[in-house]
DNA sequence: TGCATTAATGAATAAATATTCAGTATTTTT
DNA sequence: AAAAATACTGAATATTTATTCATTAATGCA
């Protein structure tokens, strides 16, 4: 054995390329861009990635993996339906907030060459809890009885266009911001 | 004088432009694609613009001009309350849903490299009308007391999502669950 | 400590993409 | 109908960007 790659280089490399997509989406995510964001070198990239397709698509499967980790990992379906529904959108408020960029890379890989077709597909299998959720709200009688994706977008929709917001303008999302937030939200849904 | 240009080229440009656009984000906008799409030699698009950069921006003009034509055109701010507030949802609606191909354009254009901050301000002041309607809305005690941003976004979050859906999945938007998208809508922002 | 092995570098090369241009086709004008 | 002007073409060129590779630096192991 000899010199053990680093960890901390992948992390880098994945903050780089947040970063550069933040900044000017996929069109302006260049090889050159990430290494020297990075602080590395351009074909150090190339020890950790096949190539930019593999970093991009490599970056993706992190991404959602954690996304999932951090929606459901406190989440407990045997509560009543109103705490569920606000710790999920709690959850996934706080998911896109706080990663904005990795939000922002989820969108815009989704529309962007590098998609492959099965990985839409498996996308949609990992928001199961919450489509059950709602159906069990419907059959309750608590929320409205409407298709569950109408349900569901009332929900992410005001959800992305918050955290986006709050980036780009001088708009503070205060602890009360949010609860008002969700009240909006609950009272759309909600019989 | 001889042979004229042909106005359809340019609407050939920006249909196929557009396409492209929703299929595979500006990353997938290639020179030679769009010429291909329209029908066209490639030197051809040089004839109608500079470059692809002026041809993504002068685009991007043209979208907007269109965009704002078409939400304010049939509106009437002397109207009822929520009469306003219903006619600028749906108008909302309709072009986004209409659309879908302007509203990602116009989605990517705003994370891009082509983008100038100068338009990001001018962005804002279009939307003065509807930031009205808010404020009006909430002088007469109808709807919550909120931050218009906020407020703002709770309408057109979930428009967005459902526009896009819309294409993607097998997600029918009828007569019907407009009209229920819309109620949501009104139970989330008023009093 | 010194050797073997692999990470890291960045300039050189390959590949992809934007742009030009010499030649052709089409339209308008006289 | 011929000429003049300009649109149109697409292969050739220029530019940008991805990838490779010869060289150097660092690390683990004997």
């Amino acid at each position: 054995m000899a010199r053990d790659k680093d960890d901390k280089k992948i992390e880098a490399i994945y903050a780089a390329t947040l970063q550069i997509v933040l900044q000017s989406g996929f069109s302006g995510l260049k090889m050159p861009n990430i290494a020297k964001a990075a602080g590395m070198a351009t074909g150090t990239l190339y020890i950790y990635f096949k190539s930019k397709e593999d970093l991009v698509n490599t970056l993706y499967l992190h991404l959602k993996s954690r996304k999932m980790k951090g929606l459901f990992s406190q989440y407990d379906p045997s509560a009543p339906f109103r705490a569920c529904f606000k710790q999920l959108w709690y959850a996934y408020f706080q998911l896109n907030l706080v990663n904005l960029q990795e939000a922002v890379f989820l969108e815009q890989y989704f529309r962007s060459p590098y998609l492959q077709e099965e990985v839409k597909k498996q996308e949609k299998q990992l928001f199961q809890p919450i489509y059950d959720l709602l159906e069990r709200g419907k059959k309750e009688q608590i929320i409205k009885n409407l298709d569950s994706e109408l349900l569901l977008l009332q929900l992410t929709g005001p959800i992305h266009e918050m955290t986006k917001l709050s980036y780009s303008e001088a708009f503070e999302i205060t602890e009360q911001v949010l609860e008002k937030a969700f009240l909006m939200a609950w009272d759309g849904l909600k019989l």
